[in-house]
DNA sequence: CATTACCTGCAA
DNA sequence: TTGCAGGTAATG
């Protein structure tokens, strides 16, 4: 469900079908399993992690927490207790019948289990920066400028490449390969671009891109390209709507010359040279 | 910083 | 058969 509008729109869906409900039985595939039997208090979205909230049993224990993160091609999806398919790889029997699956083809995914306060000393979320849609302009410059101005961060990181930088959840929570393209192709930025070289002006459009592709995707129920559709079978309608990922050879959507791809941060790239300069 | 590893399927 | 895929952690 890889990027943050994936994670969101599953978080929207999933918490009216599973508040209220109780987990019963977790079991790797069909047959038998462990029993859990608690009940779920609400479905939260960090990054692009998914937390199940489970109440606890009154005054007597803490919190616990089930959490998800998808990687590159997990999904969670909502299915009848008596359907077998060969990547599941979890699945959460509920009070009302149905099973809450864990499907996962390239089994990088992970799922975590356990008291809340444990979960969440997992290095993933004690160091995951702040959520892309919450941090405001002040908040982006600031961070920028402390990775690329602040003369106590090693050479290394003060040449940081913005790509690079959006990608980095430790930095923003939720940004992925699509949105990181989509994002500097409408600020009109090089993905090479230093962060150290990005004036005012340019974060400016640069948050403000961030937030319009990301609320967009949202708006058109995330990117299904392969691997990924909504719990309920639903697929989104963004990757239709993407102006470069994927599009190398093709044209420009703004100055109709040809998209480019390359290599940045490990990632395939895709971007404008003529609107996107150096 | 760049590269590799993790795993599986699919397209070139 | 090779290379690539929405991500992250480990390694050099």
């Amino acid at each position: 469900m890889p990027e943050l509008p994936e994670a969101e729109i599953t978080k929207r869906k999933l918490e009216p079908l599973l508040k209220g409900k109780r987990i019963l039985l977790v079991r790797r595939s069909l047959g038998k399993g462990g029993n859990l039997w608690k009940k779920i208090s609400g479905v939260e979205r960090r990054g692009k992690a998914i937390l199940i909230w489970l109440e606890p049993k009154l005054g007597v224990e803490a919190s616990y927490l089930l959490a998800f993160h998808m990687r590159m091609s997990g999904k969670l999806l909502m299915v009848n207790r008596n359907h077998h398919d060969k990547y599941i790889r979890r699945r959460f029997q509920l009070s009302d019948g149905k099973d809450l699956a864990f499907h996962d083809v390239r089994r990088f995914g992970v799922v975590w289990y356990g008291k809340a306060k444990k979960v969440l000393q997992d290095n993933y979320f004690k160091t995951l920066g702040e959520d892309a849609l919450a941090i405001s302009l002040e908040g982006l410059k600031k961070l920028l400028n402390a990775k690329s101005i602040t003369p106590l961060i090693p050479l290394t990181l003060r040449g940081t490449k913005i790509k690079s930088f959006l990608l980095n959840q430790k930095n923003i929570a939720g940004i992925g390969n699509i949105c990181a393209d989509e994002i500097l192709w409408k600020a009109k930025i090089h993905p090479e671009r230093k962060i150290s070289d990005l004036n005012d002006n340019e974060i400016k459009t640069l948050w403000s891109s961030l937030r319009a592709v990301l609320l967009l995707s949202i708006k058109l129920g995330g990117s299904s390209m392969r691997d990924w559709f909504h719990p309920d079978g639903d697929s989104g309608g963004y990757f239709e709507k993407r102006a470069v990922y994927g599009r190398a050879g093709k044209k420009c959507f703004s100055c109709k010359s040809l998209i480019n791809k390359s290599k940045v941060a490990g990632r395939g790239t895709y971007f404008c040279k003529v609107c996107q300069k150096k």
